[in-house]
RNA sequence: GCCCUUGUGGCGGAAUUGGUAGACGCGACGGACUCAAAAUCCGUUGGUAGCAAUAUCGUGUCGGUUCGAGUCCGACCAGGGGCACCA
């Protein structure tokens, strides 16, 4: 048997290239658009992660070519960011460079593996071309009054003396000198993505994300239904508080209030103990950074001396505190306390030896809070509550919001645990964000005529020591004339976040080269929409979002077809070392995909990933599998000895064919690619059982693989005299004659299996059972028995209940 | 604490969605070919008992529903991941 894969590869590869065979034009029947997420061209190259479900998607796509579809399925090079940045300054190359080299070694990486990209299509997030429209996109958020500056805490390292993401500062440490952050005060620019927040909530209905991918998306977005409460300050002045729990109002023994609120700066000058609130509120500064749950052991704060809250509902004064659980940008930044029935209020009350009161008859308190989620499982009656005593809580909870509306101290509102997105970066590797501040005019955009605003070159990319863009230092770029009065003015030196460029970048798939829009209309209507997107579970909350938000907008003010424009999300399980654990270099256990398709071929590693496992489940790397693909390749290869001339299927093939057409396909698109591979296997061993088989047969064998380890099947196929099956069609089954008449069932005694029996799938129950009784060791079992009654399934099973 | 997710042979994993548990592959053991090795081929392979037919136990644990449960219901246990004082 002689076969050389790395010259057939490379053959078929090249022959992909010339004719163009995977190059889709926006015109035809059927548009079928399969994305998977673009990578971030790192130094690393490719992983073997990318490579499963580039694969997957891949053998999707190559099916779906061959069942008629027109199926874009493109590939881009999301390359913007810090990690590029990282590289650069570490390595001191400039990182358009560094990027050039590494997307060059992804390229060639996927190249060799095989994918069917639509290479027309390519471009990165750091191309001119496309990153004008990200800026562009970026003045249209502007224009609609979606993006403001607003001044916000930041992570600091005032070692680095830059601002770091929370990834680089988690657990309170810079993660580059190990100092710990601070909190700096930071003006950003900001996209009112909270604006969306019902929005995006119920357009996921309009998607078939999967369940998983929607509930992170729900529970990221954070809905709370609750009140919005006014609450009079003894001598004047009020605030407001949020409450998802109004039943308990007449519980209120203390309000809290958060130590980075506004509201606490408005009471300062009429506190009576400031220097210990200015204490605390510092103590807060240096705290938020940290792992909180380190440092709060037990509930802090102190009193607001002097100043008094009335509880609006019974007229009742109550005191003030500071704590640090409240935030200052959740709700109002104030909440009411109910030690009795919230586990929080009830530490803090202890912790401060405050007042307790049950409004709830729900039994014992003195240990411990009885929260919403117990008591409204049960009818229980409400106390201390003036009017309300007596009434179940269900009830009472309507009606208490009802009696705040009607009084007008308060309304229903939702509140969101979604913010705005900080969308400033102060980094050099980032589109610009294309803004003047000019002294006489304030913001001013870019004109669009003018974009792209190229990221000038510049001969040190590292942060200044202000923890600004090293853009500021490029001063002759920064420095310009206002476009509105022309007078001197000065650029934005923030970049912006990583999250843009991939927020829109399956729109410009659509259209990928056109120099008028950001995509046509028409391209737009031609896709409808991704059909097909797959990535990893963690871009659900992030990427997914900012990318739902992008586009949810952009329809908002017509200039994409679809409010949503991904329908279905899959996710991928990763590929784990073979110690079951998590790739990394530090552990010693990365695989190569470059090694493994060199010395094993790309065709055996593509099968080898389809097949190790369940595809949205981790599963840890084997080499002794993949040893076993490659077997299963060989004999694949193999059987070709037993291939007669005939062009007629063999006829005893004829079920088990059928069959496994209909798996085949239908796994591919449930994404049960380890089965599918497995039919294909039962199908090679059972040609192997035969003494010669027919060109027919084996065709449809290489036929069906081929999705899946396209170069050695386009190879045989072509040893048969074939045209390549890239040009061919996908065969079709025959429903009936994937029905096995004959079949062998169990048959059960009192539940347990005792013998089987051969049947034909049209017998009657009545003669399953004649045949079953007549089993010898069903015998065994009835024989002195009284039979109460035999249940009987055609073609399923017989079981005889005896007693 | 909350949310998600997973528990099936020595291993990766199948199981028509309530109907013969362990498909397919790996590994292991035995055999054939070979001077030998590799490759390939044949056979065995969940535990226990038995030469065998077969019996019995068996899908994280305990209970339930059902003629019948890996699958449905209830309570728990363990691993993995995420969020984390969200009022």
């Amino acid at each position: 048997m002689e076969y050389n894969f790395k010259e057939i590869e490379k053959k078929w590869q090249k022959y992909w290239d010339d004719k163009k065979t995977f190059e889709c034009k926006n015109e035809g029947k059927n548009p079928y658009y399969i994305l998977v997420e673009f990578p971030y061209p790192s130094g690393a190259g490719l992983h073997v992660g990318h490579v499963r479900s580039y694969t997957a998607q891949d053998a999707i796509a190559r099916m779906m070519r061959m069942q008629g579809h027109n199926v874009l399925y493109p590939m881009g090079w999301d390359a913007f960011g810090a990690p590029a940045e990282q590289y650069a300054i570490k390595n001191h190359i400039h990182p358009k460079d560094a990027v050039r080299e590494n997307i060059k070694t992804f390229k060639t990486q996927m190249k060799t593996l095989g994918f069917s990209f639509d290479w027309s299509r390519e471009f990165s997030t750091t191309d001119p071309d496309y990153y004008k429209w990200t800026q562009w996109q970026f003045l249209q958020f502007y224009k609609h009054g979606m993006a403001y500056k607003d001044t916000i805490p930041v992570n600091w390292c005032p070692q680095c003396k830059t601002v770091l993401s929370n990834e680089d500062a988690a657990g309170g440490v810079c993660e580059r000198c190990g100092s710990s952050v601070v909190q700096k005060e930071k003006s950003q620019w900001m996209l009112k993505m909270s604006s969306y927040s019902e929005d995006l909530l119920t357009g996921l209905a309009d998607t078939n994300f999967a369940d998983k991918v929607k509930l992170a998306q729900i529970n990221w977005i954070g809905k709370s239904t609750g009140v919005e409460v006014n609450v009079d300050i003894v001598g004047g002045g009020k605030f407001s508080i949020f409450t998802t729990c109004p039943e308990t109002i007449y519980g209120i023994t203390f309000f809290v209030i958060a130590p980075d609120g506004k509201l606490i700066k408005e009471l300062m000058p009429r506190v009576e103990n400031p220097d210990e609130i200015n204490k605390y509120i510092e103590e807060t500064k240096k705290k938020s950074a940290m792992d909180r749950t380190e440092l709060n052991k037990g509930k802090t704060g102190v009193e607001v001396k002097g100043i008094k809250a009335i509880n609006p509902v019974n007229g009742k004064e109550v005191p003030i505190f500071l704590g640090d659980f409240v935030l200052g940008d959740y709700g109002t930044g104030a909440v009411m306390a109910v030690p009795s029935h919230d586990q929080r209020d009830f530490e803090y009350a202890k912790e401060h030896n405050l007042e307790i009161i049950k409004v709830i008859d729900c039994g014992d308190i003195t240990e411990h809070a009885i929260e919403k989620t117990e008591y409204m499982h049960h009818d229980y009656k409400m106390i201390n509550s003036e009017e309300f005593n007596g009434m179940v809580v269900d009830e009472a909870r309507e009606r208490i919001s009802d009696m705040l509306e009607e009084k007008g101290i308060g309304k229903r509102v939702n509140n969101y645990k979604m913010r705005d997105w900080i969308f400033s970066r102060q980094r050099f590797w980032g589109e610009p964000i294309p803004m003047i501040n000019c002294p006489d005019c304030g913001w001013v955009p870019v004109p669009e005529e003018e974009l792209p605003l190229l990221l000038p070159d510049v001969a040190e990319y590292e942060p200044t020591d202000n923890g600004e863009s090293p853009l500021a230092k490029i001063t002759d770029w920064v420095n310009c004339k206002c476009p509105k009065c022309g007078k001197d003015a000065t650029r934005e030196t923030d970049t912006m976040p990583n999250w843009a460029g991939s927020s829109w970048y399956f729109l410009r798939f659509m259209d990928a080269h056109n120099d008028k829009e950001f995509a046509s209309m028409d391209a737009m209507k031609y896709w409808n929409k991704v059909n097909w997107y797959n990535g990893g579970m963690e871009h659900a909350a992030r990427h997914l979002l900012y990318a739902r938000f992008w586009v949810q907008f952009l329809y908002n003010i017509g200039l994409v077809p679809n409010k949503e424009m991904i329908d279905t999300r899959v996710s991928h399980g990763m590929v784990l070392g073979s110690n079951n654990e998590k790739m990394s270099k530090s552990k010693g256990n990365v695989i190569n995909p470059d090694d493994i398709a060199n010395e094993f071929g790309a065709d055996t590693l593509r099968v080898y990933e389809m097949f190790m496992g369940d595809y949205q489940q981790d599963a840890p790397w084997s080499t002794d599998s993949l040893k076993g693909c490659k077997r299963f390749i060989d004999k694949v290869i193999r059987i070709k000895d037993k291939v007669t001339d005939s062009e007629e299927y063999t006829k005893s093939l004829e079920s088990i064919q059928h069959k496994t057409i209909k798996k085949v396909q239908e796994d591919l698109k449930t994404m049960g690619y380890n089965t599918a591979v497995s039919a294909l296997m039962i199908l090679t061993n059972a040609y192997d059982d035969q003494e010669t088989i027919t060109k027919a047969d084996y065709r449809l064998l290489l036929t069906l693989l081929n999705p899946i380890a396209p170069h050695v099947t386009e190879e045989l196929n072509e040893q048969l005299g074939y045209k390549p099956i890239c040009e061919s069609t996908w065969p079709t089954y025959d429903e009936s004659k994937t029905i096995e008449t004959e079949k062998e069932i169990g048959v059960q005694v009192n539940g347990k299996l005792r013998a089987t029996i051969k049947v034909n799938v049209d017998d009657s129950e009545d003669s399953l059972k004649e045949k079953a009784l007549k089993e010898e060791n069903v015998k065994k079992f009835t024989d002195g028995h009284e039979i109460v009654k035999v249940i009987a399934i055609k073609g399923r099973i017989v079981n005889i209940v005896v007693k």
